[in-house]
DNA sequence: CTGATATTGCAACGTATTAACAATTTGGCT
DNA sequence: AGCCAAATTGTTAATACGTTGCAATATCAG
């Protein structure tokens, strides 16, 4: 019962124009990689997948922002500080079971938004957001 | 119905003893400033309130590693990919309520590692630790 | 087609954290 | 008290991810 992956697309587009910005080919690169992604990927794995020569890192880095900034892109962060990235419909976000060794990274099936919400409302909080997310070492890694 | 100050450090002293470790002038200081913390805060600010020269913060960063090891510290993510750290009895953790301009982090009374924890091991994963912070505007920082 | 402006290319920078390795300190043991 | 192996520190440098500045280029609305 998902959305056909074109309803995000269209949307992506609609917000982009409507805020004045341009799709341009190394836009269209990074977002045609992050559409084929089936997991939260690394700037440097979606620019790979992009096909786009290491130099393109910044523009990657600076279209993820972008994206970001259209709510159309949620942020996982990993245990080290650094992030993976996907792409996810607005007022929708997701929690994650990442392996600490591969970083490969599944959605969970867990929210707890409401509650949290309400909590940092009470404590006088506001443009709240909040991250969960689980790390383990998966079966294949365990498996060494 | 905490346990008292001492009992945690009367763990740490134990813990450190065990493992081989020694208690160092440095590691003293560190220490102290951990337990005059009233929330978690960043290596900086543990270097600042331990009164040792910037130079040693590759020393406080040494030290934290040691407590984290040690099961005693909690490392406490931010946005930005940086961390803030504090002082935890084993086999305890907590949920901060962080402000996304100063870094303020309070802690939060909830928890979900049971059923996150469940979700995990169904999964195959194995040594298994969660994250879950919220980030917010706090009240004087956004009466500005 | 044209012009305002969004985006890119390039190169350099920033910041948190870690690493290398020699010099020093610690604590158990005699 | 003094010795010695091992832990810790001091110093310096490196890494890694991500960001910034600015000139050059591409986009798209009119």
């Amino acid at each position: 019962m998902s959305e056909p992956p074109s309803q995000l697309l269209e949307i992506i587009l609609e917000r982009l124009k409507e805020s004045g910005g341009r799709m341009t080919k190394k836009r269209e690169c990074v977002l045609g990689a992050l559409f084929t992604m089936d997991r939260p990927a690394s700037a440097e794995q979606i620019r790979e997948r992009a096909e786009l020569p290491e130099s393109d890192l910044v523009t990657v880095y600076r279209n993820l922002e972008a994206f970001e900034k259209l709510g159309v892109l949620q942020r996982v962060p990993l245990e080290n500080g650094t992030h993976l990235f996907e792409l996810t419909a607005p007022d929708e976000h997701y929690h994650h079971l990442i392996c600490r060794e591969c970083h490969k990274a599944e959605r969970l099936d867990i929210c707890v938004s409401q509650e949290l919400v309400g909590k940092a409302q009470a404590h006088g909080y506001s443009q709240i957001a909040h991250v969960m997310e689980v790390y383990g070492i998966c079966e294949e890694c365990a498996a060494n």
